[in-house]
RNA sequence: GGGGGCGUAGCUCAGUUGGUUAGAGCGCCGGCCUGUCACGCCGGAGGUCGCGGGUUCGAGUCCCGUCGCUCCCGCCA
């Protein structure tokens, strides 16, 4: 069929007879005279077909359209010097066609495959094996594989195995929901897709393999976003008889192989520990966006006694006073007035802005404050002549993420991250538990993360876990371990698990863990969002190959589907619901 | 579960205050063209304005419902 890949021929070939084959990309007919554009996985390559060379192929040529695909051969020349194209790769040369097979037609695509313009995503999806005949498409499936196989030899090279785990599985709850699958030998009883393989590597670890990892799919059944599919991979690392330190250290090794793969410029590891009350407290944020200031100050103590009674009621009721300096920027009214709904989705009442003045601030709010108050708040803002002020006010959970959230909005807006170098950098020092809305609690991360501090007062408990950050995108966390089954038993108890449902259904664990359970750790990274940054994209859907729509569908193979009654029969299953689609 | 945005030709989009026959670019089809590379020139076809209902003399435009896509909150590493 060939024997030349078309984006690799040059100047060293020309002479040579050559055989390609691949899709019609464009056609130029100049009636006695036309050009293709033949595209496979290498690239481009011109095709000409003169009329004196073969009338049959000449007639062939002009039959071809988009999408064709051919095979053909002829002998490699060299362009003219006015012929040269020097936007294309292999501009220099050209094929001249003697024999071609038009070895399949195409209809016409539904959207253009020669452009990397904007098309509705479901006809994307539905035209999906088109859509990834795109070049941009076809180089982010390309760099995912470069990335995940620049994560493989950095792991085989240090001594890692890669070990399968169970799709079919218990319910393994790290907090969401699962997706089921029925039992038809036991019916009645359910699979559950993993979460993560987190019991399992844990286990992997008491067998003895000490060092682990998988890329390994995951399933959680909740609601979509750009940067959460229903079934998403993860690059699964354990190791035994680690610290953080070593966890870190991997880490590093694999995640600054693969910037440098791909060309991803971040400073080279080691990257910044920040603890999360500080990057909570800088940043609004437990993944910080650092690749521009604006950063947040608790302005509680310098506004503390002001006559401006929103902000006083707040810190009365042991509220905080949280602000930032937007810099001098021009914002109108309703510019101003639209900052508010930024807060108001996370909880806030609003913003309230202060433009800073010569020897006072202005504002209507302005008055509510004693010059020692505003000369306080400047100098903790660094303030100058000009300046916008945001100040939010709230209890101590909900001021940090709203103006987190502000923080991101104005940097959106005054597009601070552009241009700006790419920022890696480790959140460390989480609290172990949160409280929930019950008022119990829960843990932060998961509850076989190893706590610090004293088991009896839980709610003041540290763990040993760690979040890789990257232009405030979360790429991976993990945690040093429990592996002490009377800890493990403890952290059950204290966010209310049953010792019997405990049993139940981490019993296994608990009895694994009686049996010299290594000290261990581990971490996972999230493969689709380091894609996506890698690339550029703003949507994980970008970059595998066959997502699903925000609603959970395939438009595609029309996934979920319905199933045939026999089916439900076997599963000992009846359908509650009415089909929402025709088998 | 809640909130915002969108849905008009194959694709990307415009469509005024509710008013005659719903437009453009690209693509597609036909013709011409021997050095183009987003080839060019001439001509043509192509529409259930997402779907259903309502208001009105008259609805792409207004109202109600519904479906789909998308972003966000909740939820979720």
């Amino acid at each position: 069929m060939r024997d030349a890949w078309c984006g690799r021929l040059g100047e060293e070939q020309v002479g040579e007879e050559v055989r390609v084959a691949g899709w019609v990309h464009r056609r130029r007919d100049h009636g006695g005279l036309i050009f293709i554009d033949l595209r496979d996985r290498s690239g481009l390559l011109q095709l000409v077909f003169h009329p004196e060379t073969d009338a049959g192929l000449f007639a062939l040529a002009e039959r071809l359209r988009p999408e064709h695909v051919i095979s053909a051969s002829g002998e490699l020349v060299l362009r003219t010097p006015e012929n040269v194209n020097p936007e294309m790769a292999t501009g220099k040369v050209e094929l001249a066609v003697r024999s071609c097979d038009h070895v399949a037609v195409s209809q016409t695509p539904p959207f253009p495959i020669d452009e990397d313009g904007p098309v509705e995503e479901t006809t994307r999806l539905k035209y999906r094996w088109l859509d990834l005949r795109r070049e941009a498409m076809a180089e982010t499936i390309a760099t995912r594989s470069r990335i995940a196989g620049t994560m493989r030899s950095v792991l085989e090279e240090n001594d890692f195995l890669e070990i399968e785990t169970p799709v079919l599985t218990r319910s393994t709850p790290e907090g969401a929901r699962d997706f089921l699958v029925p039992s038809r030998m036991a019916q009645g009883d359910w699979y559950a897709l993993p979460q993560s393989p987190q019991l399992f590597k844990q286990l992997l670890m008491f067998a003895g393999f000490e060092r682990y990892y998988q890329i390994a799919r995951c399933f959680r059944d909740e609601d979509l976003r750009a940067d959460r599919q229903p079934e998403f991979t993860q690059l699964d690392i354990e190791m035994s008889f680690v610290d953080e330190d070593d966890v870190i250290a991997i880490s590093e090794a694999v995640m600054g192989a693969v910037f440098e793969k791909v060309g991803f410029e971040v400073a080279p590891p080691p990257w910044e520990r920040i603890p999360w009350e500080e990057a909570m407290l800088r940043f609004g944020s437990d993944r910080p966006d650092r690749r521009y200031g604006m950063e947040i100050v608790d302005v509680s103590e310098e506004l503390a006694g002001s006559e401006f009674k929103v902000f006083q009621s707040v810190l009365d009721s042991g509220g905080v006073v949280r602000a930032l300096n937007a810099g001098s920027r021009e914002m109108s009214r309703s510019e101003l007035e639209s900052l508010n709904e930024v807060v108001q989705r996370h909880g806030a009442k609003a913003v309230a802005p202060i433009v800073a003045g010569e020897g006072g601030w202005t504002g209507n709010l302005a008055r509510f404050f004693t010059p020692e108050q505003v000369a306080a708040a400047n100098g903790a803002l660094g303030a100058v002549d000009g300046d916008l002020l945001c100040f939010v006010a709230d209890s101590e959970s909900v001021a940090p993420v709203a103006i987190g959230a502000l923080r991101l909005e104005l940097a959106e807006r005054f597009g601070l991250a552009e241009g700006a170098p790419h920022d890696a950098c480790w959140v460390v020092d989480f609290p172990m538990f949160e409280e929930d809305e019950q008022g119990g609690l829960t843990a932060l991360h998961h509850p076989f993360t190893a706590p610090v501090g004293d088991l009896d007062d839980p709610a003041a408990l540290m763990s040993r876990a760690y979040d890789l950050t990257v232009d405030g995108v979360e790429i991976g966390g993990g945690s040093i371990r429990i592996h002490t089954p009377e800890v493990q038993q403890k952290v059950f108890d204290v966010i209310g698990l049953p010792e019997q449902e405990a049993r139940e259904r981490f019993g296994f664990l608990l009895d694994a863990l009686g049996y010299g359970a290594p000290p261990h750790g581990g971490i996972a990274f999230g493969l689709d969002r380091i894609v996506a940054l890698a690339c550029g994209r703003d949507s994980i859907r970008d970059v595998i190959a066959f997502p699903k729509t925000a609603s959970g569908a395939d438009p595609l193979t029309g996934a979920p589907g319905p199933a045939e009654p026999g089916q439900l029969r076997d599963l000992g299953l009846k359908s509650i619901a009415p089909p929402r689609h025709d088998s």
